[in-house]
DNA sequence: GGGGTGATCATACTATGCAAACTTCACTTC
DNA sequence: GAAGTGAAGTTTGCATAGTATGATCACCCC
């Protein structure tokens, strides 16, 4: 008998398929801040055309990661220390209260949906995936998401991805791995309990913690 | 002789101005919600081809305001009570700190162009120009652009945007265009004598009463 | 006549190719 | 030798066109 997926199996296309893949390779470092990028050679080494190159390049420039100078190209955004405190700036303002609101009105499922997140993403760490990023977002975005509406998840989506990129860019890993390991167990588990006032005041440490590390590593 | 420009001269694509015109557009209900959005169509209408039809769509897509289902085309994403909320929601929590701090570290420059943005705002008011809307979102954002980081604008851009097209769609302009002329001045005032408690309370009160309007409009 | 099956049509998605624009660099002129 | 000029080489941005996929409908079997 066929078995039912639970993931809805949904055809890909190629740009947005490239949409992930740019967009990892940018928060990883790879792509030096400032460089221009060829719409040839991307095309040419992933062996497509320049089409869905572009519109991948379209979307990222809507995400901010990279921007676009009219028939001169794309170029990776730097980074600025200015942008850092902007979008750590927004997500004290709004993470923790979203993350408190979720608590209240999670279901049993989200609540397993949450622990999974947390589960796999302590497995990335421990084995050093590079990807672990995306499953720290996605851990976030989980104890967000039982209450948020579309556009606080677009909006905490879109910080989650930019803070990241500072995170990975000036910091060694291993020195807050352990640490937010730590951190986020404690949040879960207030998470879980529902205590709304607690778990605002831990994620607002959670992420100052991180503000204030990043801070120093930009000296 | 030849006199410099203010405006930067830039050549503007076609999938650049198509994305203006398209989201005008969805912003007036011009294309009704759910309504799918076909390539071949708006690529004949505007005599081009579908490559940046396809652009402009992905970037309002990058936006929220049309959804893409894989293989069978962009659809304009329905008005929902729930977005509304949280839209306003997200507003109140980031506009009202955000134009305090612009009118804290306002310059002589950035007074003269948001005054400029008033009175572009009410003279599109007094010829009822369909367009106020956009003029509506740059005086905000002018309050707010001396002191906000690109991440900051970006998302308030976002956010205004979405608000803007609920407002319009469930709202008859002439009833608030009085009360909001009416609120602009005031917090035009206090935002020029920088009065950094005020100017707060008073945007939140304002976007607070847009969305009561709404919320009665929503019955 | 209702439910399943296959052909036809419409549309999305991407490859190829081309013209316009920008960059680079050799060359000229002062 | 420095600054200005023009041609060659890249690269972007878009049009054309083909392929693949999902939707629609006629047809068949029960």
């Amino acid at each position: 008998m066929i078995t039912p997926q639970k993931t809805r199996l949904v055809s890909r296309s190629i740009s947005d398929q490239l949409y992930d893949v740019l967009r990892e390779q940018i928060l990883n470092g790879e792509v030096g801040e400032g460089e221009p990028i060829r719409q040839d050679g991307i095309a040419a080494a992933f062996e497509i055309s320049k089409i869905p190159v572009r519109e991948a390049l379209v979307r990222l420039q809507q995400d901010g990661l990279v921007s676009l100078h009219p028939k001169r190209g794309f170029f990776v955004t730097p980074l600025t220390r200015k942008e850092a405190e902007d979008v750590f700036h927004l997500r004290l303002l709004i993470e923790p209260e979203a993350t408190a609101r979720g608590a209240q009105s999670a279901t049993e499922e989200d609540a397993k949906k949450a622990q999974a997140c947390l589960e796999e993403l302590e497995s990335a760490v421990a084995r050093q995936d590079p990807r672990r990023g995306v499953y720290n977002r996605l851990f976030h975005l989980a104890l967000v998401e039982p209450a948020a509406g579309p556009t606080t998840i677009h909006v905490l989506t879109l910080l989650n991805v930019t803070a990241d990129r500072y995170v990975r860019f000036h910091m060694h890993m291993q020195d807050i791995d352990t640490r937010a390991n730590q951190e986020h167990r404690e949040l879960m588990a207030c998470w879980l309990a529902g205590n709304k006032r607690e778990i605002e005041k831990l994620m607002r440490k959670h992420i100052q913690t991180t503000l204030d590390d990043l801070r120093g590593a930009l000296k």
